[in-house]
DNA sequence: CGGAATCCCTCCCGATACTG
DNA sequence: CAGTATCGGGAGGGATTCCG
């Protein structure tokens, strides 16, 4: 089974690293691959770009509430990971298309079992926020 | 294909409701999911809880570099989703026993598909950072 | 059209100290 | 032992503006 905690001593902190000093060798596969897609947007735009490639606009379109900048942002550290290309055309105006590579593809297998799992379990999730109860915490909400 | 995208104009944001109003339904599972296993320490702690059920102290003991805080909201964000029970033995000194539920067990297996993917492809994202070259974004570094 | 720069604000999370 | 309260820095992310 692959590991997931850090290594030893090693912080988990996968800060980025700064401009000069790119991110070498993280501690955790897992931990690195989750501090990427677990944010708000890449799930989401890697689906968006399945199965055929797509412009900026597109994108924006298609998920809809994402503003300019995220998509960006997420993109780019999409196009950093290998996860996708990012194909400029010299035109007026300019086009520019986003594609998955075949290490994007092949994420999406796993990604989907995840969805999967969490579109069935859902409910139950739900459910169980709905009937906890702080429990027997014998302290005072503060104030 | 279950959707990750929002529904409709709802904005995605999975604002952790006051505490006198409860979440009540998500616009989108694979968010919900995402938001609370996607953190720094969810898929640790679930790991570390297999097979068996362990203590606190255990926890903080396995996995290192966790402060008690942390430990301590994850755990209750993973029993309030139900991935986990939490009983208490009233003696002293206390003792805490934390273990995963059907739900937490059945979560299991699409995270290690995802973890396997990461495992397997971790080399692949590093090396193609390493490659990544700002490209002909023809603008000047700001100074 | 496809971004980048800036502002700003909200969580996340670590460190520490305190409690039963 | 098993937490909670509190403080504070920093990353994440929205809105807007500017630029090729």
């Amino acid at each position: 089974m692959p590991k997931i905690s850090s290594s030893k001593t090693s912080p988990l902190s996968v800060h980025s690293a700064s401009a000069n000093e790119p991110p070498f060798e993280q501690p955790c596969p897992i931990r690195d691959v989750l501090n990427r897609i677990g944010d708000q947007w890449s799930l989401l735009v890697l689906e968006t770009l399945y199965p055929e490639k797509k412009r900026f606009n597109e994108l924006m379109r298609e998920i809809g509430d994402i503003s300019k900048q995220m998509l960006s942002r997420t993109l780019k550290k999409l196009e950093q990971d290998g996860f996708i290309t990012r194909e400029v055309y010299p035109e007026i105006p300019p086009r520019v298309e986003y594609e998955l590579t075949p290490l994007g593809h092949s994420f999406l297998k796993p990604m989907r079992t995840l969805v999967g799992w969490a579109d069935d379990h859902h409910r139950d999730i739900v459910n169980a926020r709905q009937r906890y109860q702080p429990a027997e915490r014998q302290w005072q909400q503060p104030k």
